[in-house]
DNA sequence: ACCCAAACCTGTCTTTTCGCAGGTTTTAAA
DNA sequence: TTTAAAACCTGCGAAAAGACAGGTTTGGGT
């Protein structure tokens, strides 16, 4: 996280410069293709980040909570319209910085520039990561690794996951349809390792899940 | 690109600490999962940055030319290890750069920084237009998207293709097989769209081609 | 020019994924 | 508590994609 990494005099300054807005759970706070002015951080909330696709069909790229920055193109960059549409999944409190403000700050502050180039090329590893998923994995391994991925992103409480997701949005984020994904849901809970009534979705055997999808898992590349 | 933008007195060190390295084509310069000690930059030549799947299934995740860069992750971060293989499409000459030396200069220059960042950012988008084709077009038109994107990287001369990739190289890159690689080739060489002997191909009509995946390309945002 | 390996191609069969239709359950608002 | 809409579920047939097997062409090295 950029926070973290970033104890430093200039971070005031561009503490100053943030406007801090509320928004209620499902609104689209960048929409994709509009011009793009700044960025968003998650200050407290869960978001998600969507391609739009052809015939209103959506792509979830990526979901963001507490800390993850949203927009990342917008603060700067030759193309000055958004690449991606966000939308809150929850009551959220989000910080916005304008691409001016954010420029002139970290040309003066080379640390925290480091910093957000660490958080991008992160951010590049793991999308890479997910072209290869995407490519190689079959619509249940896809969609057992987005559960997965929930409980590692969201974390569960009483073998709940924290995170209140609909099926299409796991259709959306997985890269296939909203029956195969009740159909996936169905079997694994035919098979004990899933919990899943209605929108509440509980893990029962993480291991095995885990098992199925490691042939996918590289140990040191992330 | 990084060069450009970067003319600054402080690039002249850049340029001092670097290693320029000749390769063979076919070579593989950069292995997943080994200890990263560093990142190199395309100088001259054509290189696929390749993510290691199952069963031996590769995945191409991008093609390098002059002035890209390789190994993105290896420069920097807490995971000391290569996410990404890469290796030479043709006789290349590379520079490598040192993490240690790499992070003492953008930590000095925060213009250069900023230029790393924004590269890694643009990166980023271009993968996550890349997942959402990848989760939403057929065969037939990520094979289509492979080519136009051929044109695009390394163009055309005398209505050929300046890069020289096999069936199964398309396939990677598109995730799919050989086979249905060879099968779209056909097709579109029986529709007279696009000219394919052996690994000389050629687009015919490309307009014709755009045409076909238009509905998945969205006008501003890439 | 010859040879051999790699690359390319095609047909057929199997598996996977998808789309639709029509139902049931859940959820949240009146 | 009632009610309507949204979400969830299942079966079935169609379409897409993949695997395999066997043949042909290509291209670099000798």
């Amino acid at each position: 996280m950029i926070k973290q990494n970033s104890v430093d005099p200039n971070l005031f300054q561009l503490l100053e410069t943030k406007h801090t807005l509320r928004y209620k759970k499902g609104q689209q706070f960048i929409i994709e293709g509009t011009p793009a002015h700044g960025l968003f951080f998650a200050y407290q909330g869960k978001v998600k980040v969507v391609k739009t696709g052809v015939e209103s069909r959506e792509q979830i790229v990526r979901f963001a909570q507490d800390g993850d920055v949203i927009g990342h193109r917008g603060g700067f960059g030759s193309s000055s319209y958004y690449s991606i549409s966000a939308e809150t999944l929850e009551d959220s409190t989000l910080c916005y910085f304008s691409k001016k403000d954010l420029k002139n700050i970290l040309l003066k502050n080379s640390r925290l520039c480091f910093d957000f180039m660490l958080f991008y090329a992160d951010e590049l590893s793991a999308s890479e990561t997910r072209v290869r998923k995407l490519a190689q994995m079959s619509v249940r391994e896809r969609v057992i690794d987005a559960v997965l991925l929930m409980d590692r992103k969201f974390g569960s409480t009483d073998q709940l996951l924290n995170i209140n997701l609909n099926r299409k949005d796991y259709a959306d984020y997985s890269g296939t349809t909203e029956e195969q994904v009740i159909r996936v849901f169905s079997k694994l809970k035919k098979e004990g390792l899933l919990n899943a009534k209605g929108r509440r979705i509980g893990i029962l055997n993480s291991a095995l899940l885990q098992e199925e999808i490691s042939k996918h898992i590289l140990p040191k590349s992330q």
